[in-house]
DNA sequence: AGCATATGTTAACGATAGGTTAAATTAATT
DNA sequence: AATTAATTTAACCTATCGTTAACATATGCT
Protein backbone atom coordinates (compact mmCIF):
# COMPACT_ATOMS: atom_id res chain seq x y z
CA UNK A 1 0.00 0.00 0.00
CA UNK A 2 2.77 2.37 0.78
CA UNK A 3 4.87 2.69 -2.95
CA UNK A 4 6.29 5.82 -3.21
CA UNK A 5 4.52 8.74 -4.74
CA UNK A 6 6.25 9.22 -8.49
CA UNK A 7 7.46 12.25 -9.67
CA UNK A 8 8.39 13.77 -12.90
CA UNK A 9 10.98 16.48 -12.56
CA UNK A 10 11.81 18.53 -15.58
CA UNK A 11 15.01 20.34 -15.24
CA UNK A 12 17.06 21.60 -17.95
CA UNK A 13 20.46 22.46 -15.65
CA UNK A 14 22.09 19.12 -15.37
CA UNK A 15 23.51 20.26 -12.11
CA UNK A 16 20.78 21.64 -10.14
CA UNK A 17 18.31 18.70 -11.78
CA UNK A 18 20.27 16.23 -10.23
CA UNK A 19 21.10 17.79 -6.80
CA UNK A 20 17.27 18.22 -6.48
CA UNK A 21 16.69 14.85 -8.11
CA UNK A 22 18.60 13.11 -5.22
CA UNK A 23 17.49 15.38 -2.71
CA UNK A 24 13.73 14.44 -3.31
CA UNK A 25 15.23 10.52 -3.22
CA UNK A 26 16.58 10.81 -0.24
CA UNK A 27 13.28 11.83 1.08
CA UNK A 28 11.73 9.05 -0.02
CA UNK A 29 10.27 9.83 -3.65
CA UNK A 30 10.74 8.29 -6.90
CA UNK A 31 11.85 10.76 -9.19
CA UNK A 32 12.46 10.35 -13.27
CA UNK A 33 14.44 13.38 -14.31
CA UNK A 34 13.78 14.85 -17.81
CA UNK A 35 16.36 17.53 -19.13
CA UNK A 36 14.24 19.14 -21.78
CA UNK A 37 10.13 19.81 -22.38
CA UNK A 38 10.74 17.29 -25.28
CA UNK A 39 12.13 14.37 -23.09
CA UNK A 40 9.99 15.35 -20.35
CA UNK A 41 6.54 14.61 -22.15
CA UNK A 42 8.17 11.82 -24.03
CA UNK A 43 8.88 10.49 -19.95
CA UNK A 44 5.59 11.37 -18.91
CA UNK A 45 3.39 9.52 -21.30
CA UNK A 46 5.37 6.37 -20.80
CA UNK A 47 5.30 6.27 -16.92
CA UNK A 48 2.44 7.10 -14.64
CA UNK A 49 3.10 10.23 -12.28
CA UNK A 50 1.56 11.44 -9.18
CA UNK A 51 3.16 14.88 -9.48
CA UNK A 52 5.39 16.72 -11.97
CA UNK A 53 8.20 19.43 -11.23
CA UNK A 54 8.61 21.79 -14.50
CA UNK A 55 10.97 24.11 -14.75
CA UNK A 56 9.53 27.17 -16.78
CA UNK A 57 12.91 28.32 -18.42
CA UNK A 58 14.32 25.71 -20.96
CA UNK A 59 15.04 25.21 -24.47
CA UNK A 60 13.14 23.08 -27.06
CA UNK A 61 9.93 23.38 -25.42
CA UNK A 62 9.43 25.87 -22.16
CA UNK A 63 7.35 24.31 -19.22
CA UNK A 64 4.07 25.97 -20.04
CA UNK A 65 4.61 24.64 -22.97
CA UNK A 66 4.78 21.27 -21.81
CA UNK A 67 2.32 22.08 -19.02
CA UNK A 68 -0.10 22.60 -21.72
CA UNK A 69 -0.02 19.24 -23.24
CA UNK A 70 0.29 17.05 -20.26
CA UNK A 71 -2.99 18.89 -19.30
CA UNK A 72 -4.62 17.82 -22.30
CA UNK A 73 -3.85 14.06 -21.53
CA UNK A 74 -4.48 14.67 -17.85
CA UNK A 75 -6.48 17.63 -16.25
CA UNK A 76 -6.00 16.44 -12.91
CA UNK A 77 -1.86 16.00 -12.56
CA UNK A 78 -0.87 18.03 -10.01
CA UNK A 79 2.20 20.56 -11.23
CA UNK A 80 4.83 22.85 -9.49
CA UNK A 81 6.26 25.22 -11.56
CA UNK A 82 9.95 26.59 -10.77
CA UNK A 83 11.45 30.02 -12.40
CA UNK A 84 14.19 31.59 -11.80
CA UNK A 85 12.01 35.36 -12.86
CA UNK A 86 8.74 35.94 -10.62
CA UNK A 87 6.76 38.33 -13.42
CA UNK A 88 3.89 38.78 -12.67
CA UNK A 89 2.43 37.74 -15.98
CA UNK A 90 4.24 34.17 -15.61
CA UNK A 91 2.78 33.84 -12.09
CA UNK A 92 -0.25 34.76 -13.62
CA UNK A 93 0.24 32.09 -17.08
CA UNK A 94 1.55 29.23 -14.47
CA UNK A 95 -2.02 29.53 -12.82
CA UNK A 96 -3.97 30.10 -15.68
CA UNK A 97 -2.50 26.78 -17.33
CA UNK A 98 -3.86 25.31 -13.79
CA UNK A 99 -0.43 24.80 -11.31
CA UNK A 100 -0.88 23.59 -7.82
CA UNK A 101 1.98 25.71 -6.80
CA UNK A 102 4.75 28.27 -7.92
CA UNK A 103 8.24 28.05 -6.70
CA UNK A 104 10.62 31.49 -7.36
CA UNK A 105 14.52 29.81 -7.59
CA UNK A 106 16.48 29.42 -5.33
CA UNK A 107 14.09 27.89 -3.16
CA UNK A 108 14.27 26.97 0.05
CA UNK A 109 14.29 23.06 0.41
CA UNK A 110 11.75 22.04 3.03
CA UNK A 111 9.44 24.69 1.59
CA UNK A 112 9.31 21.67 -1.65
CA UNK A 113 9.07 18.95 0.37
CA UNK A 114 5.86 20.69 2.47
CA UNK A 115 4.42 21.55 -0.75
CA UNK A 116 5.04 18.20 -2.32
CA UNK A 117 3.38 16.68 0.56
CA UNK A 118 0.28 18.85 0.74
CA UNK A 119 -0.38 18.72 -3.18
CA UNK A 120 -0.35 14.48 -2.72
CA UNK A 121 -2.34 14.53 -0.31
CA UNK A 122 -5.22 15.98 -1.51
CA UNK A 123 -4.84 14.67 -4.82
CA UNK A 124 -4.78 11.55 -3.19
CA UNK A 125 -8.60 11.84 -3.22
CA UNK A 126 -9.08 12.20 -6.86
CA UNK A 127 -6.97 9.40 -7.90
CA UNK A 128 -9.28 7.59 -6.82
CA UNK A 129 -11.72 8.25 -9.51
CA UNK A 130 -8.77 7.30 -12.20
CA UNK A 131 -8.87 3.75 -12.60
CA UNK A 132 -7.79 1.73 -15.91
CA UNK A 133 -10.56 -0.81 -15.08
CA UNK A 134 -12.73 -0.72 -18.53
CA UNK A 135 -15.16 -4.07 -18.37
CA UNK A 136 -17.74 -3.84 -15.60
CA UNK A 137 -20.52 -6.03 -15.05
CA UNK A 138 -23.87 -4.72 -13.28
CA UNK A 139 -26.76 -6.32 -13.18
CA UNK A 140 -27.86 -8.35 -16.77
CA UNK A 141 -25.66 -5.53 -18.28
CA UNK A 142 -21.85 -6.43 -19.48
CA UNK A 143 -20.05 -2.45 -20.30
CA UNK A 144 -16.88 -2.23 -21.57
CA UNK A 145 -15.80 1.50 -21.60
CA UNK A 146 -12.68 1.06 -23.89
CA UNK A 147 -14.88 -0.16 -26.72
CA UNK A 148 -17.70 1.77 -25.52
CA UNK A 149 -19.98 -0.96 -26.34
CA UNK A 150 -23.29 -1.99 -23.49
CA UNK A 151 -24.47 -5.15 -23.70
CA UNK A 152 -27.74 -6.40 -21.96
CA UNK A 153 -27.92 -10.00 -21.70
CA UNK A 154 -27.96 -12.01 -25.16
CA UNK A 155 -28.73 -8.67 -27.30
CA UNK A 156 -26.22 -7.35 -29.65
CA UNK A 157 -23.76 -4.49 -27.92
CA UNK A 158 -25.07 -1.00 -28.33
CA UNK A 159 -22.55 1.81 -28.59
CA UNK A 160 -22.23 4.66 -26.21
CA UNK A 161 -21.05 8.03 -27.95
CA UNK A 162 -18.05 9.20 -26.05
CA UNK A 163 -19.74 11.46 -23.43
CA UNK A 164 -22.17 8.61 -22.76
CA UNK A 165 -19.45 6.27 -21.88
CA UNK A 166 -17.83 8.70 -19.14
CA UNK A 167 -20.92 8.95 -18.13
CA UNK A 168 -21.53 5.47 -17.26
CA UNK A 169 -18.62 5.27 -16.37
CA UNK A 170 -18.48 7.63 -13.38
CA UNK A 171 -21.74 6.55 -12.28
CA UNK A 172 -20.90 2.50 -12.68
CA UNK A 173 -17.46 3.95 -9.89
CA UNK A 174 -20.24 5.68 -7.75
CA UNK A 175 -22.10 2.76 -7.73
CA UNK A 176 -25.03 3.04 -5.20
CA UNK A 177 -23.09 6.09 -3.87
CA UNK A 178 -24.02 9.97 -4.78
CA UNK A 179 -22.17 10.46 -7.76
CA UNK A 180 -22.09 14.27 -7.56
CA UNK A 181 -23.06 16.28 -10.41
CA UNK A 182 -19.82 18.52 -10.08
CA UNK A 183 -17.56 15.99 -10.39
CA UNK A 184 -19.20 14.72 -13.77
CA UNK A 185 -18.94 18.11 -15.20
CA UNK A 186 -15.61 19.02 -13.86
CA UNK A 187 -14.08 15.85 -15.31
CA UNK A 188 -16.55 15.30 -18.50
CA UNK A 189 -17.50 18.50 -19.15
CA UNK A 190 -14.86 20.41 -17.78
CA UNK A 191 -17.27 23.21 -17.16
CA UNK A 192 -19.73 23.81 -14.66
CA UNK A 193 -21.99 26.17 -15.53
CA UNK A 194 -25.59 26.04 -16.94
CA UNK A 195 -25.46 24.75 -20.28
CA UNK A 196 -22.90 22.22 -19.45
CA UNK A 197 -25.20 21.11 -16.54
CA UNK A 198 -28.41 20.76 -19.39
CA UNK A 199 -26.38 18.98 -21.43
CA UNK A 200 -25.25 16.30 -18.76
CA UNK A 201 -28.99 16.17 -18.06
CA UNK A 202 -29.66 15.15 -21.13
CA UNK A 203 -27.25 12.40 -21.23
CA UNK A 204 -28.48 11.34 -18.00
CA UNK A 205 -32.04 11.14 -19.98
CA UNK A 206 -29.71 8.82 -23.05
CA UNK A 207 -28.46 6.68 -20.30
CA UNK A 208 -31.74 6.17 -18.61
CA UNK A 209 -33.25 5.00 -22.08
CA UNK A 210 -30.47 2.39 -22.58
CA UNK A 211 -30.94 0.84 -18.50
CA UNK A 212 -34.61 0.78 -18.87
CA UNK A 213 -34.18 -2.77 -20.59
CA UNK A 214 -33.45 -3.68 -16.76
CA UNK A 215 -36.05 -3.22 -14.09
CA UNK A 216 -33.02 -3.57 -11.48
CA UNK A 217 -30.86 -0.74 -12.25
CA UNK A 218 -31.84 2.93 -12.17
CA UNK A 219 -30.61 6.09 -12.45
CA UNK A 220 -31.59 8.15 -9.45
CA UNK A 221 -31.28 12.19 -8.89
CA UNK A 222 -30.42 13.53 -5.50
CA UNK A 223 -31.97 17.33 -5.94
CA UNK A 224 -29.08 19.89 -5.74
CA UNK A 225 -26.35 17.21 -5.53
CA UNK A 226 -26.02 14.73 -8.48
CA UNK A 227 -27.12 11.25 -9.34
CA UNK A 228 -26.94 7.43 -8.37
CA UNK A 229 -26.77 4.83 -10.05
CA UNK A 230 -29.07 2.19 -8.13
CA UNK A 231 -28.29 -1.39 -8.64
CA UNK A 232 -30.62 -3.66 -6.45
CA UNK B 1 -26.96 26.92 -6.21
CA UNK B 2 -24.63 29.64 -7.00
CA UNK B 3 -24.13 31.53 -3.88
CA UNK B 4 -21.22 32.78 -3.33
CA UNK B 5 -18.20 31.57 -1.00
CA UNK B 6 -18.16 32.85 2.11
CA UNK B 7 -14.30 34.04 2.96
CA UNK B 8 -13.00 35.47 6.73
CA UNK B 9 -9.95 38.05 6.28
CA UNK B 10 -8.59 38.86 9.15
CA UNK B 11 -6.41 41.96 8.75
CA UNK B 12 -5.11 44.12 11.96
CA UNK B 13 -4.14 47.11 9.03
CA UNK B 14 -7.51 48.83 8.73
CA UNK B 15 -6.75 50.53 5.63
CA UNK B 16 -6.04 47.54 3.92
CA UNK B 17 -7.74 45.30 5.00
CA UNK B 18 -10.71 47.85 4.26
CA UNK B 19 -8.99 47.92 0.39
CA UNK B 20 -8.96 44.37 0.67
CA UNK B 21 -12.49 43.66 1.28
CA UNK B 22 -13.99 45.76 -1.33
CA UNK B 23 -11.52 44.31 -3.91
CA UNK B 24 -12.55 40.64 -3.05
CA UNK B 25 -16.55 41.79 -2.62
CA UNK B 26 -16.43 43.08 -6.13
CA UNK B 27 -14.95 39.46 -7.53
CA UNK B 28 -17.83 38.26 -6.41
CA UNK B 29 -17.26 36.81 -2.63
CA UNK B 30 -18.80 37.24 0.58
CA UNK B 31 -16.04 38.67 2.63
CA UNK B 32 -16.33 39.17 7.12
CA UNK B 33 -13.55 41.38 7.78
CA UNK B 34 -11.77 40.80 11.44
CA UNK B 35 -9.23 43.47 12.70
CA UNK B 36 -7.64 40.83 14.96
CA UNK B 37 -7.22 37.60 15.70
CA UNK B 38 -9.41 37.83 18.50
CA UNK B 39 -12.60 38.71 16.38
CA UNK B 40 -11.50 36.82 13.91
CA UNK B 41 -12.43 33.53 15.92
CA UNK B 42 -15.65 34.96 16.94
CA UNK B 43 -16.39 35.73 13.92
CA UNK B 44 -15.24 32.26 12.80
CA UNK B 45 -17.12 30.30 15.49
CA UNK B 46 -20.33 32.45 14.39
CA UNK B 47 -20.28 31.93 10.85
CA UNK B 48 -19.74 29.29 8.42
CA UNK B 49 -16.64 30.12 5.90
CA UNK B 50 -15.27 28.18 2.91
CA UNK B 51 -11.96 29.82 3.18
CA UNK B 52 -10.39 32.59 6.28
CA UNK B 53 -7.20 34.39 4.87
CA UNK B 54 -4.99 35.20 7.59
CA UNK B 55 -2.52 37.49 8.29
CA UNK B 56 0.41 36.57 10.21
CA UNK B 57 1.75 39.69 12.40
CA UNK B 58 -1.31 41.37 14.44
CA UNK B 59 -1.83 42.34 17.77
CA UNK B 60 -3.49 39.91 20.93
CA UNK B 61 -3.71 37.12 18.70
CA UNK B 62 -0.99 36.32 15.93
CA UNK B 63 -2.52 34.16 12.38
CA UNK B 64 -0.54 31.26 13.28
CA UNK B 65 -2.14 31.04 16.77
CA UNK B 66 -5.49 31.76 15.32
CA UNK B 67 -4.99 29.35 12.78
CA UNK B 68 -4.50 26.49 15.27
CA UNK B 69 -7.59 27.27 16.77
CA UNK B 70 -9.50 27.42 13.58
CA UNK B 71 -8.15 23.93 12.79
CA UNK B 72 -9.32 22.56 15.83
CA UNK B 73 -12.46 23.37 15.57
CA UNK B 74 -12.85 22.51 11.31
CA UNK B 75 -9.44 20.63 10.37
CA UNK B 76 -10.01 20.97 6.81
CA UNK B 77 -10.79 25.01 6.87
CA UNK B 78 -8.62 26.01 3.88
CA UNK B 79 -5.70 28.63 5.14
CA UNK B 80 -4.09 31.22 3.18
CA UNK B 81 -1.48 33.09 5.63
CA UNK B 82 -0.65 37.22 4.60
CA UNK B 83 2.63 38.11 5.47
CA UNK B 84 5.07 40.75 5.19
CA UNK B 85 8.18 38.71 5.97
CA UNK B 86 9.22 35.64 4.58
CA UNK B 87 11.00 34.05 7.15
CA UNK B 88 11.96 30.36 6.61
CA UNK B 89 10.81 29.47 10.01
CA UNK B 90 7.38 31.29 9.38
CA UNK B 91 6.74 29.70 5.98
CA UNK B 92 7.26 26.62 7.32
CA UNK B 93 5.26 27.11 10.44
CA UNK B 94 2.28 27.92 8.41
CA UNK B 95 2.41 24.75 6.43
CA UNK B 96 3.19 22.53 9.58
CA UNK B 97 -0.28 23.99 10.74
CA UNK B 98 -1.93 23.21 7.13
CA UNK B 99 -1.72 26.36 5.09
CA UNK B 100 -3.05 26.05 1.63
CA UNK B 101 -1.08 28.90 0.18
CA UNK B 102 1.36 31.87 1.30
CA UNK B 103 1.36 35.37 0.63
CA UNK B 104 4.09 37.71 0.84
CA UNK B 105 2.95 41.52 1.17
CA UNK B 106 2.85 43.18 -1.56
CA UNK B 107 1.10 40.29 -3.48
CA UNK B 108 0.01 40.71 -6.29
CA UNK B 109 -4.10 41.11 -6.30
CA UNK B 110 -4.50 38.98 -9.72
CA UNK B 111 -2.04 36.19 -8.03
CA UNK B 112 -4.70 36.19 -5.01
CA UNK B 113 -7.51 36.07 -7.13
CA UNK B 114 -6.01 32.51 -8.75
CA UNK B 115 -4.81 31.06 -5.36
CA UNK B 116 -8.71 31.67 -4.13
CA UNK B 117 -10.10 29.83 -7.00
CA UNK B 118 -7.92 27.21 -7.36
CA UNK B 119 -8.45 26.37 -3.21
CA UNK B 120 -12.19 26.59 -3.61
CA UNK B 121 -12.45 24.52 -6.75
CA UNK B 122 -10.21 21.55 -5.33
CA UNK B 123 -11.88 21.99 -1.32
CA UNK B 124 -15.38 21.74 -3.50
CA UNK B 125 -14.76 18.48 -5.06
CA UNK B 126 -12.92 16.55 -1.58
CA UNK B 127 -15.66 17.94 0.55
CA UNK B 128 -17.94 15.25 -1.23
CA UNK B 129 -15.36 12.58 -0.92
CA UNK B 130 -14.14 13.59 2.63
CA UNK B 131 -14.55 11.09 5.57
CA UNK B 132 -16.82 12.83 7.15
CA UNK B 133 -19.72 10.60 9.05
CA UNK B 134 -22.71 10.22 7.00
CA UNK B 135 -24.33 7.10 8.26
CA UNK B 136 -26.62 7.21 10.92
CA UNK B 137 -28.31 4.75 13.15
CA UNK B 138 -30.62 5.92 16.45
CA UNK B 139 -33.83 3.80 17.55
CA UNK B 140 -34.81 1.78 14.71
CA UNK B 141 -33.91 4.64 11.92
CA UNK B 142 -31.42 4.81 9.63
CA UNK B 143 -30.22 7.58 8.14
CA UNK B 144 -27.18 8.40 5.43
CA UNK B 145 -27.03 12.69 5.02
CA UNK B 146 -24.64 12.38 1.85
CA UNK B 147 -27.76 10.27 0.13
CA UNK B 148 -30.93 12.14 2.17
CA UNK B 149 -32.33 9.12 2.99
CA UNK B 150 -33.98 8.48 5.98
CA UNK B 151 -34.97 5.24 6.50
CA UNK B 152 -37.54 3.27 9.44
CA UNK B 153 -37.22 -0.44 10.34
CA UNK B 154 -37.97 -2.19 6.85
CA UNK B 155 -39.88 0.71 4.80
CA UNK B 156 -38.43 1.93 1.93
CA UNK B 157 -36.62 5.27 2.75
CA UNK B 158 -37.81 9.00 2.51
CA UNK B 159 -35.99 11.09 1.07
CA UNK B 160 -35.41 14.52 3.10
CA UNK B 161 -34.89 18.27 1.64
CA UNK B 162 -31.41 19.61 2.05
CA UNK B 163 -32.47 21.56 5.05
CA UNK B 164 -33.81 19.10 6.43
CA UNK B 165 -30.94 16.66 6.05
CA UNK B 166 -28.79 19.01 7.94
CA UNK B 167 -31.06 19.64 10.79
CA UNK B 168 -31.52 16.35 11.00
CA UNK B 169 -27.61 15.96 11.37
CA UNK B 170 -27.14 18.38 13.87
CA UNK B 171 -29.56 17.03 16.05
CA UNK B 172 -28.36 13.85 16.01
CA UNK B 173 -24.67 15.43 16.40
CA UNK B 174 -26.03 16.71 19.98
CA UNK B 175 -28.35 13.99 20.79
CA UNK B 176 -30.03 13.33 24.18
CA UNK B 177 -28.17 17.07 24.59
CA UNK B 178 -29.13 20.30 23.55
CA UNK B 179 -28.70 21.80 19.72
CA UNK B 180 -28.71 25.88 20.56
CA UNK B 181 -31.12 27.24 18.02
CA UNK B 182 -28.64 29.71 17.64
CA UNK B 183 -25.99 26.98 16.10
CA UNK B 184 -28.19 26.40 13.32
CA UNK B 185 -29.63 29.19 12.21
CA UNK B 186 -26.05 30.31 11.54
CA UNK B 187 -25.05 27.28 10.47
CA UNK B 188 -27.50 26.31 7.91
CA UNK B 189 -29.72 29.35 7.55
CA UNK B 190 -26.44 31.42 7.82
CA UNK B 191 -28.80 34.06 9.15
CA UNK B 192 -30.41 34.46 12.54
CA UNK B 193 -33.16 36.57 12.00
CA UNK B 194 -37.17 36.27 12.74
CA UNK B 195 -37.85 35.14 9.46
CA UNK B 196 -34.98 32.24 9.74
CA UNK B 197 -35.67 31.17 12.86
CA UNK B 198 -39.51 30.68 12.04
CA UNK B 199 -38.08 28.73 9.06
CA UNK B 200 -36.59 26.41 11.19
CA UNK B 201 -40.07 25.93 13.19
CA UNK B 202 -41.74 24.44 10.06
CA UNK B 203 -38.21 22.22 9.67
CA UNK B 204 -38.38 21.03 12.97
CA UNK B 205 -42.57 20.26 12.62
CA UNK B 206 -41.33 18.79 9.35
CA UNK B 207 -38.97 16.24 11.07
CA UNK B 208 -41.16 15.11 14.06
CA UNK B 209 -43.65 14.28 11.48
CA UNK B 210 -40.97 11.91 9.63
CA UNK B 211 -39.65 11.05 13.49
CA UNK B 212 -43.16 9.89 14.95
CA UNK B 213 -43.07 6.47 13.78
CA UNK B 214 -40.83 5.63 16.11
CA UNK B 215 -42.02 6.51 19.61
CA UNK B 216 -38.85 6.59 21.26
CA UNK B 217 -37.91 9.40 19.29
CA UNK B 218 -38.74 12.92 20.09
CA UNK B 219 -37.53 16.41 19.81
CA UNK B 220 -38.14 17.94 22.58
CA UNK B 221 -38.21 22.20 22.42
CA UNK B 222 -36.53 23.94 25.14
CA UNK B 223 -37.59 27.22 25.31
CA UNK B 224 -35.41 29.93 24.01
CA UNK B 225 -32.59 27.57 23.99
CA UNK B 226 -33.17 25.34 21.02
CA UNK B 227 -33.90 21.98 19.83
CA UNK B 228 -33.30 18.42 21.79
CA UNK B 229 -33.69 15.08 19.97
CA UNK B 230 -34.48 12.37 22.69
CA UNK B 231 -33.95 8.86 21.93
CA UNK B 232 -35.17 6.92 24.94
C1' DA C 1 -54.88 36.31 35.39
C1' DG C 2 -53.07 38.96 31.59
C1' DC C 3 -49.59 39.90 28.50
C1' DA C 4 -45.63 39.39 25.49
C1' DT C 5 -42.98 36.31 23.27
C1' DA C 6 -41.68 31.68 21.57
C1' DT C 7 -43.08 27.76 19.30
C1' DG C 8 -46.35 24.35 16.51
C1' DT C 9 -48.42 23.51 12.26
C1' DT C 10 -50.36 23.88 7.72
C1' DA C 11 -50.79 25.67 3.30
C1' DA C 12 -49.65 28.57 -0.57
C1' DC C 13 -46.37 30.66 -3.43
C1' DG C 14 -42.29 31.62 -6.18
C1' DA C 15 -37.75 30.13 -7.40
C1' DT C 16 -34.80 26.80 -9.05
C1' DA C 17 -33.45 22.04 -10.48
C1' DG C 18 -34.36 18.30 -13.21
C1' DG C 19 -36.86 15.25 -17.12
C1' DT C 20 -37.50 14.93 -21.74
C1' DT C 21 -37.82 15.73 -26.63
C1' DA C 22 -36.56 18.02 -30.66
C1' DA C 23 -34.11 21.31 -33.27
C1' DA C 24 -29.74 23.55 -34.06
C1' DT C 25 -24.96 23.47 -34.10
C1' DT C 26 -20.34 21.31 -34.30
C1' DA C 27 -17.22 17.64 -35.14
C1' DA C 28 -15.96 13.53 -37.46
C1' DT C 29 -16.18 10.55 -41.54
C1' DT C 30 -16.70 9.34 -46.01
C1' DA D 1 -18.61 18.58 -50.19
C1' DA D 2 -21.80 15.53 -48.32
C1' DT D 3 -23.27 12.64 -44.83
C1' DT D 4 -23.45 11.02 -40.31
C1' DA D 5 -22.46 11.18 -35.46
C1' DA D 6 -22.01 13.80 -31.39
C1' DT D 7 -23.10 17.44 -28.66
C1' DT D 8 -25.33 21.64 -27.32
C1' DT D 9 -29.16 24.62 -26.92
C1' DA D 10 -34.00 25.56 -26.63
C1' DA D 11 -38.46 24.71 -25.16
C1' DC D 12 -41.82 23.06 -22.26
C1' DC D 13 -43.19 20.60 -18.41
C1' DT D 14 -42.87 18.55 -13.60
C1' DA D 15 -40.78 18.05 -9.07
C1' DT D 16 -38.53 19.86 -5.28
C1' DC D 17 -37.33 23.23 -2.00
C1' DG D 18 -37.43 27.05 0.98
C1' DT D 19 -39.89 31.05 2.64
C1' DT D 20 -43.60 33.30 4.32
C1' DA D 21 -48.30 34.10 6.03
C1' DA D 22 -51.78 32.81 8.93
C1' DC D 23 -53.59 31.01 12.81
C1' DA D 24 -53.10 28.10 16.99
C1' DT D 25 -50.95 26.91 21.32
C1' DA D 26 -47.51 27.06 24.94
C1' DT D 27 -44.37 29.34 28.09
C1' DG D 28 -42.53 32.70 31.24
C1' DC D 29 -43.13 36.83 33.55
C1' DT D 30 -45.31 40.41 36.36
Amino acid sequence: MNDKKRILLVEDDPNFGIILRDFLKMNDYDIVLAKNGMEGFEKFKKYDFHLCILDVMMPYKDGFTLAGEIKEVNQDMPLIFLTAKSLKEDVLKGYKIGADDYLKKPFDSDVLLYKIKAILKRNKLSAVLDTEEFEFKFSSFEFNSKLRHLKFKDNNHVKLSPKENMLLKMLILHKNDLMPRELALTRIWRDDNYFTSRSMDVYIAKLRKQLELDPNVKINNIHGEGFRLVID
